[in-house]
DNA sequence: TTGACATATTCTGATATCGGAATATGATAT
DNA sequence: ATATCATATTCCGATATCAGAATATGTCAA
């Protein structure tokens, strides 16, 4: 047997690294799949793909709107690995709840 | 070209479930790959090779003991992990949320 | 040195995955 | 209906990756 199927394992989903520029370029929120590949310098066929991996994790959702079909980040696939790693915290010396630092800093600004 | 090797990236290893599962089996501390085998359910070849792409990544290390070897987690490469998946804690709903009773707590507090 | 034990490596075959090119689907406008 | 634009899918060939079996390396003890 190989490796798990990419299509059902979150983990291996952000494996590819253009995977995750692609959710990177969705940071800002919502974006078309053109405006995806203008962000990432990626082709619309690979763009297009790798948006179907992603949405078949539920990394992702989309939108249609006209004839274009807009995307957006579903994090909480994302957290599930953030919360993986988290397991190892105390592994790591200094910073352990960074999370409470984003937080911090987000109050701070009025 | 193919996905990036697994040998020099440290999400790619992670995506591979035994490998998590002998991360999870180091998280007590130092074993021997005779403990890890036990632990996980795999071959003692299996392992071996899951630790050497483990190593290769630099998610762990090891320490001769006679005849034995033992690994242990260094975990700042999980780091890495978890400060990338943080990027997007601002699009978690729960902590969303939080943020927003932090954020009607500072309005009420005048 | 020889034997026993612990671990690592090499080989093989099956499958997954990628990029690229071509093509298909779907929506809107004329 | 047809053209056009946006996106999705399919096909291909090359490569990576896995599990399993066999074998190699290394360490200690008798």
């Amino acid at each position: 047997m190989a490796r798990a199927s990419t299509t059902s394992d979150v983990f291996n989903a952000i494996a590819e690294p253009s995977r995750r520029a692609v959710l990177e370029a969705l940071r800002g929120g919502e974006a078309s799949v053109g405006a995806i590949v203008e962000a990432v310098e990626l082709t619309q066929p690979q763009v297009s793909k790798h948006l179907k991996v992603l949405r078949e994790v539920r990394l992702v959702t989309s939108r249609p709107v006209g004839k274009e079909r807009f995307y957006r980040i579903d994090a909480d696939g994302l957290r599930a690995i953030h919360d993986w790693t988290g397991m190892f915290a105390a592994m790591w010396n200094q910073r352990l709840d960074r999370l409470d630092d984003v937080l911090a800093d987000l109050v701070q600004q009025p």
